[in-house]
Formats: C-alpha cells, structure tokens, sequence
DNA sequence: ACCGCCGGGTGCC
DNA sequence: ACCGCCGGGTGCC
C-alpha cells in the first residue's frame, strides 16, 4: 500500500480525473503521495523509488575545462579528398575537425567535417600525423575555418587555431616543430584588424586573447537581468486570454507570457542568427549554408522569477494550444453519464499529450495546481507516471492530455533499453519544469530529456544564469536549435565569446536569450508599471510570559537537560548523543507552547550502558519522535530543512536526497557527514514528517484541554483583532500539529469559524480546506490551523491578511516560505505577522540564531558553502547558545 | 642505361 | 590536377 504512488483513479467530482487505460483501481485520496512510512529496510528499495536518489548520471567536471583555454596560435594546413564527400562548405565557414583513429589507410587521420557533420575532407596526412597526438591527449583544441577555396574540387585551405590550458602550450608547440610545423602566434596588437586570423567566421578569433574581460558570474548575471528590465518588444507584452477550461482568471502578466507562448508554438519564423539568402538558409554565426529550411524550436525558456505563476500559465498553454491555436479539446462535464463521453477518441491522429517532467519535491505542488487551475466543469486526462507500478505502455501515456514524471523515473526507464515508453512516445510538447536540472550535458536524467521526441519544447526555471553561460547549454541543446545542439558550435560561437569578453559575444548571446525566453522578476516593469506590485509585510514580536506553573516545569525540564547536555561536552559524546540533545530542545520548545505537548516524548536518557544495537535504536526511535512532533529540523548537508527525513544509523538526520548523493559521492565508503561513523543505505530508516494523531490521543486532549500562555496570548489577539475587523483573515501556524490541535477548543468556545491545514491531511480534504478558507462568502471561517510545512510552493492563501507564528522555527527561510503563501500575488492588504516568543527561553535564543542565519544568507553570494566540520562547528555552538551552556 | 628524359596514367586518408 | 608523383618506354647527333 505505501508503494502505491502511480495513480490510477478517476474523481468523478474533482475537476481533475487521473485514469489508466481500464477504469480499474480506484484510490480516494492522493494524499497518498505525500505520505511515506516506510520503516524497514526491507521495503526500502522497492517502495521508494529508489532511482529517484542514486543519480545514475557520471559526476559533474569530466568536461574538458574549456573555460581555461587559451589560444596558442594558428596553421594554415589544407583538406584533402574533397571529391569522395558530399559535405560541402563556404568560404568563411567553420570547419569541425574530428580524428578517425580507425582509418584503415592512416590511424592518424583527421577528418574535416562541415557545421552539419557531413564529411567534407581529410586534414592532409603529415599535417594529421602533427595533430593525432596532439588532439588525442586533449593538449590542444584544433578549430578550423575554410578562408577561401570553398569551391575547389580536390583540396581546400584551412586555417586553424589550436587551443588549450596554458600548461599545455610549450608541449603542443613542441610536437608540431617535430612535424615541421609552427604556429603563427596569435598577436596581440593586431586588435579588431585580426582578420586574416579569423576570416569572417571567426568570432572565436577575433577577441585578441590576453585584452579578453573575464565577465563574472554576477556581472553575467546582472547583464541578463538588465536585459530584461524593461519589456517593450510587443510580441511579449500582447496579452491572451486562457481557454474556458483555465479555471484560474490570468493575471496581466501571465497573459502576456500565455501569448507569447502561444506564439512561440505557432510560429513560422527562422531561429535566430538564420537568413533566407535567395534560395538557401545562412547562419550568420558558422556560415553554414543548407537548402533545407532549419527548424525552429516552437517553444523556448519560461524564465520567470519564481511566484509570477510559471505553473499556472503552463497549465494554460496546455489548454488554450493545441492544434492551429485551437484550445485542447476537453469534455465539459454536463450531467453525471461523462464516462462515456470522456472514453471519446479525437479523430485526429496526430500528437495530443504534454509530457511535463520535474524533480521529484514538485510533484506534488503540479497536482495541487492542476485541482487548483483546472476549472471544474472540464475532465483533463492526467496520468502520473512514478513509482513501481508505473506504466509500461506507451499508448498509455499517449492518450493522456498530461503525463507528470519526474527527471529521475525519465532518467531510469531511458537507462533500461529500449524500454522506456517515454521514449516511445511522440508528444505535442515537453515540459521540463525547473529546467536547470539539467545543466549537467553528462547526467543521464539530461541525455533523457534530450532524446524525447516532440516539436514544442519548453524549459521553466527561475534560475537560467545559474554558475554560467555553460549551463545554459543543455537547455539550449534541449531545444533543439541548430547549430546549437553540437556543443563545439555554442562553444565556439557564443560560449567562448561571451566569457572572453569577445566584441559582439554577449550581444550575440543576448539576442539568442531574447529570442527564445520570457524572464521576468518580480519588480520587471510593463509600461513603466511592475507587473507585481505586493502589499508590505510587516513582522512583530510579541514576548510571551509563562504562568508561575509553566515556568517550573520549564525549568526543572531544563535543568535536567542541561546537566545531561554538559555532561555529553564534558565526555564529548556530543555527537552520539545528538538525538538525545534535539529530545531536550525538542521538549523546552515544546513546553513554551503547551504543556501536554511533551505527553509522548520520553525524558529517559539513552544511557551508555546498553549495549550498542540497543543505544542505536533508543536513539533512532528518540529522533523519529522528534522529527514526527512536526519540529522543523535542518538537513546539515544542504542546510534546508528537512525534505523526506531518513535517519543513520548512527542517529544523525539529513535529508534523502541529500544523504544519497554523500553515499554516492564517497562510496563505497561513505561516513556520515555529521560523526563520520559508518554509512550504509541499508541501515538508514526513513521517517514521516508528522504523524496523524491517533484518536485516542485526541480525546485525551479534547477532554482534560487546558489552556496555555501562548494560547492566551492567540486568543487575546484574535479576539482583538475580530473586534476590529470581522472579516479579516488569518493564518495560526504552528510546527506541532498536536498544538493546532489544542487550539480547536478556545477557537470553538470563542465560536470563531476556523479550518485546518496540515501534512497528514489526504488531498482531497486539502483542497476543500483551502477552498472554504479563500472563500469571501460571509460564514467562512477567518481562522486556519496550518502546519508550518504543509502544502507546497503553490499554496495559495492570500485570503489571510494576519499570520500568527506560534512557535519558531530554526531555519528562518522555512518562516519566510510560510509567509509567503499569503503574501504573494493576489494579496490585496498589508501582510502583518505576528510571531509568539516566549521570554527567557530556548525561544529567544532561537531568534538570535535566526537572525544570525539571515546575516549569512545575505551575504551568500560572498561566502561558500561550509565544509560538514564547519557546519558541525556551527551546530554543537548552536547548541550551547540554545541551552545557556 | 644500375642512368636521364618523355609522356601517359593517375590522384585522400 | 593548367599540378606532382609514379612507373613504363625508351635511348647519339
């Protein structure tokens, strides 16, 4: 049952069916999905998804370091054997030379092929016999250009320029004197009049090497945003309209990107840097010319800062494009008999599913957008294609309107052969949300992506420019523009360009980034106006004094784990006992809230005297009850918090993904990043977020309910804040979902209308409470009881205007997310937060730390990422600012 | 003549 | 290739 995540079942009464092929396991709630409670190693690998964490994908870096060449000079040389090739070329044109180690008559021999890969001709054989070693060892990239002679029937000229580290140069020089040969230096006063290096196609050798501007990454960075600052072009700021079935009324923005999508899948322009000369098609950058028209991609890059929307105007080109600007023909929902009408084929035979693939934590928010965005009256056929049972057959997946799968399930069926019915089948348009996955032109999650097969093409991601133009590449390869596609020609033409400061490299870079993506920020202007204009967000502290009774147990609960925690310094088990240490903060944290929140955590000590299996399962039950009160924990290699928590068996936490790619990394000895003990996939036990409260417990708490500080200090606010504003909504957010619980009671008594959110909850009663809360109607409830961490990026509440944090949370970012699920686009008051901190507690200690984090998130960009001592440094000090010691 | 020279055959690697 | 090179034919002036 918990393996169960392929989702074959159709909601009658839900605007969005998810159905297989036969009507034939139904299952009510995808809640499902978010849920794992996996425990045994046993059920680990089968039930996890196993292939969604150990990249199958070679490590980053095995490129060759293209970035540090320098230019060692040049050679003219000539190709051979022009009149056994059809390839041909012009004068001007960019050469590929590639060497053919198995040539019978010659193991030395070079080819000289033209921009599309036709052979053109061979290097003649003792200029070959100069470059075999050369290229072979990689000392040295060999570029060339055909100057002249393009014409000639038996041997052409080629100028060529070697490239490489220059720790290669004196070694590269040396081998072609053996041959005979030897480089026209590059001269640096020759400037822009460098033309007999370059001939005309040469961008690459017209940049005198040494003047070169290295751009940084943030320069770069700021280039491109600058570029976008202030849109005029007028095909990206037309607005459209979405189809019927867009449930969601578009904001002005998100038409514009809606028309400019739809624009971009039926257009009929060339891809940028082609010119229609007579009757052929030139590229202005090689000088490739070729009869055939070269396709231009329909599609591009949706770069959008993050929260303008990408989701939800995807959604909408799903729907209003489909063929000849026509919407995608859905079945309106008319009475209750749609079953038969929804099984109706669409004559047409051409193409019909968008195949969308994400990394595994958006999964679930595209299924929250797609029941949020997807009106109700129509059926959208969607089918999520992970876990075990997924499908097998590709017509399957090509009778959807949508396929949902994530980079790791594509990566894995591509890699058993011939067995991927992703592969298989031709799709109306692929979309590869959070696009950047795939910068790594190695990873086989991006030779998948490359290898599927439809005309439309789009790549999301708020993050484009991520460490440099390189990553740009596979996105661009991904999209299939010529001559693109070969990464010696984006290298040569663009890539090289641009970081060398080039003349006309990142105007030509631009260009291409203006042709093919939409990016806006959130303070991007349309017609001098921004397209965002948010509300202020304000956040107070309202210091909370315990009760005289409060402050005792604190205290005494306190003492007790500072002396245990002391005593762990002082014997420097620090680290083994590090669940023993969270148990303690875990139970102060607690006791700032509520009192009864420590019912089911034990204050035992894991002692030393057990023996070891028994210490380690002591301290494996001890953090899943730590993690399963809803605490917010870090991850200590990504420093997030935690996303599918698994612990070591040495009781350390990190996150799954995060863990996986340690072991990966270190393999096949991998040491745990925290107390760098033993490391072993079998021995990691993953562990639930929250735990739904088992009713018994519930009605302990309805019963004996008691009231708290913090609880009062709530209930004074809300009740002051309804006097003041009846309608005003807002969001009462807690990390403890027992808490939330606790909070029913005054809520009813006080007969406030409230709802609740939280992890445990199945999709559909989600969905519902998100809706009854957004209502306006009179009667809706004004307050909901929401888990720090429920629902994902696409959690919309802008109907609060007030946020209530009871408690905090380590990691401030985890806060500021939260936040931003009411203020954010749609909200239309000022956002105020109010965040409960208990005087003279772990709490307020907690602040500090918090504000120190923001400091160093700050200066992000400044710093680099901390080492595991560092990290570890910095928690055990973390440790003993929280606890007084 | 174990040369030179002539002119036809021929041609990437 | 309107080249170079190869190898067979040839041979005083």
């Amino acid at each position: 049952m918990h393996g169960q995540r392929c989702f074959h079942l159709l909601v009658c009464n839900n605007n969005v069916g998810y159905w297989a092929h036969a009507f034939t396991k139904q299952e009510p709630g995808l809640g499902k999905f978010r849920k794992y409670s996996l425990s045994s190693s046993s059920d680990f690998y089968s039930s996890l998804g196993l292939e969604d964490f150990l990249s199958v994908g070679d490590t980053y870096g095995t490129e060759e370091d293209t970035d540090m060449a320098i230019l060692y000079g040049t050679l003219r040389g000539s190709v051979v054997g022009l009149r056994y090739y059809t390839g041909i070329v012009n004068n001007n044109e960019m050469v590929a030379l590639q060497r053919e180690p198995n040539n019978p008559y010659d193991k030395n021999a070079v080819k000289v092929n033209n921009v599309n890969g036709d052979q053109v001709g061979h290097i003649k054989k003792e200029l070959a016999a100069a470059l075999a070693g050369i290229m072979d060892n990689k000392l040295a990239v060999v570029e060339g250009v055909v100057p002249y002679g393009a014409k000639n029937a038996f041997t052409m000229p080629v100028q060529m320029s070697f490239w490489g580290r220059e720790e290669n140069k004196e070694i590269v020089l040396d081998q072609l004197k053996r041959h005979g040969f030897k480089l026209a230096l590059p001269l640096k006063e020759c400037g822009f009049g460098s033309k007999w290096i370059s001939g005309r196609a040469g961008p690459s050798y017209s940049a005198p090497v040494h003047a070169a501007v290295q751009l940084t990454t943030n320069q770069l960075k700021s280039e491109f945003d600058k570029l976008f600052e202030d849109l005029k072009e007028d095909d990206k700021t037309c607005e459209m309209e979405g189809a019927e079935a867009v449930g969601t009324p578009l904001l002005p923005h998100q038409k514009q990107a809606l028309a400019w999508m739809v624009s971009r899948e039926n257009s009929n322009d060339l891809p940028p840097f082609w010119e229609k000369r007579s009757n052929f098609y030139y590229n202005i950058l090689t000088n490739f010319a070729e009869k055939q028209r070269p396709e231009n991609v329909l599609g591009g890059i949706l770069a959008d800062d993050m929260g303008l929307g990408k989701t939800l105007t995807t959604i909408a080109l799903i729907l209003t494009n489909f063929q000849d600007g026509k919407p995608l023909p859905v079945e309106k929902i008319t009475s209750d008999k749609f079953y038969e009408s929804v099984k109706k084929k669409y004559s047409d035979d051409g193409p019909r599913a968008t195949l969308i693939v994400c990394p595994l934590s958006v999964l679930s928010s595209w299924i929250d957008q797609f029941e949020q965005h997807i009106h109700q009256d129509f059926h959208v056929n969607i089918y999520v294609h992970y876990g075990s049972d997924r499908s097998k057959d590709p017509s399957v997946l090509s009778e959807q309107d949508i396929v949902l799968t994530t980079y790791n399930t594509l990566a894995t069926d591509y890699g058993i052969r011939g067995d991927s019915p992703l592969h298989k089948v031709k799709w109306l348009r692929i979309v590869l949300d959070e696009g950047h996955t795939i910068r790594n032109p190695n990873a086989q999650q991006t030779k998948a992506a490359l290898n599927l097969e439809a005309h439309r093409r789009w790549v999301l991601t708020g993050t484009p420019i991520q460490n440099s133009v390189k990553d740009l590449w596979s996105l661009i390869s991904f999209l299939k523009l010529k001559p693109f596609t070969d990464r010696e020609w984006w290298h040569r033409t663009i890539q090289r360009p641009v970081t060398m400061g080039a003349p006309g490299g990142l105007g030509r870079l631009q260009s291409l980034i203006r042709s093919i993506t939409l990016r806006r920020t959130k303070t991007t202007k349309v017609k001098g106006k921004p397209i965002l204009e948010l509300p202020e967000r304000r956040v107070l502290i309202q210091y909370v004094t315990l009760t005289e009774e409060e402050r005792q147990i604190y205290q005494s609960v306190k003492k007790e784990g500072k002396a245990a925690i002391s005593g762990f310094f002082s014997e420097g088990t620090v680290l083994t006992h590090y669940a023993d240490i969270l148990g303690v903060l875990l139970r102060l944290r607690q006791l700032c809230c509520h009192p009864r929140l420590c019912i089911n955590t034990s204050s035992s000590f894991s002692a030393d005297n057990k023996i070891p299996e028994e210490l380690h399962e002591t301290l494996v039950r001890k953090m899943k009850l730590v993690l399963s009160s809803g605490s917010d924990e870090e991850c200590a290699v990504c420093l997030e918090s935690l996303t599918l928590p698994v612990i070591t068996q040495c009781a350390h936490v990190f996150c799954k993904p995060c863990i996986f790619e340690v072991i990966r990394r270190e393999q096949p000895n991998a040491k745990c990043p925290f107390c760098r003990n033993e490391l072993r996939v079998e021995h990691l036990v993953e562990c639930p977020l929250e735990e739904e409260i088992d009713s018994s417990n519930r009605k302990k708490l309805d019963q004996e309910w008691i009231s708290s500080s913090k609880i009062n200090a709530l209930m004074h606010a809300l009740i002051e804040l309804r006097r003041d504003n009846p309608t005003a909504k807002c969001l009462v957010v807690s990390q403890f979902t027992t808490f939330l619980s606790l909070m029913e009671n005054p809520l009813k008594e006080s007969g406030f209308a409230f709802t609740r959110l939280d992890g445990s909850m199945a999709q559909k009663k989600r969905v519902e409470a998100i809706r009854c809360f957004q209502s306006s109607q009179a009667g809706s409830p004004t307050v909901m009881l929401l888990s720090l961490k429920a629902g994902g990026v696409g959690l919309n509440l802008t109907a609060a205007s007030r946020v209530f944090l009871m408690d905090p949370a380590w990691n401030p970012a985890a806060e500021d997310q939260c936040f931003d699920r009411c203020h954010r686009l749609g909200q239309k008051h000022n956002v105020v937060i109010t965040k409960f901190i208990v005087k003279n507690s772990v709490e307020e200690n907690m602040l500090k730390i918090q504000n120190k984090k923001r400091e160093l998130a700050a200066g992000a960009f400044a710093t680099k990422k901390p080492s595991a001592t560092e990290v570890k440094q910095t928690k055990i000090n973390e440790i003993k600012a929280l606890i007084d010691l």
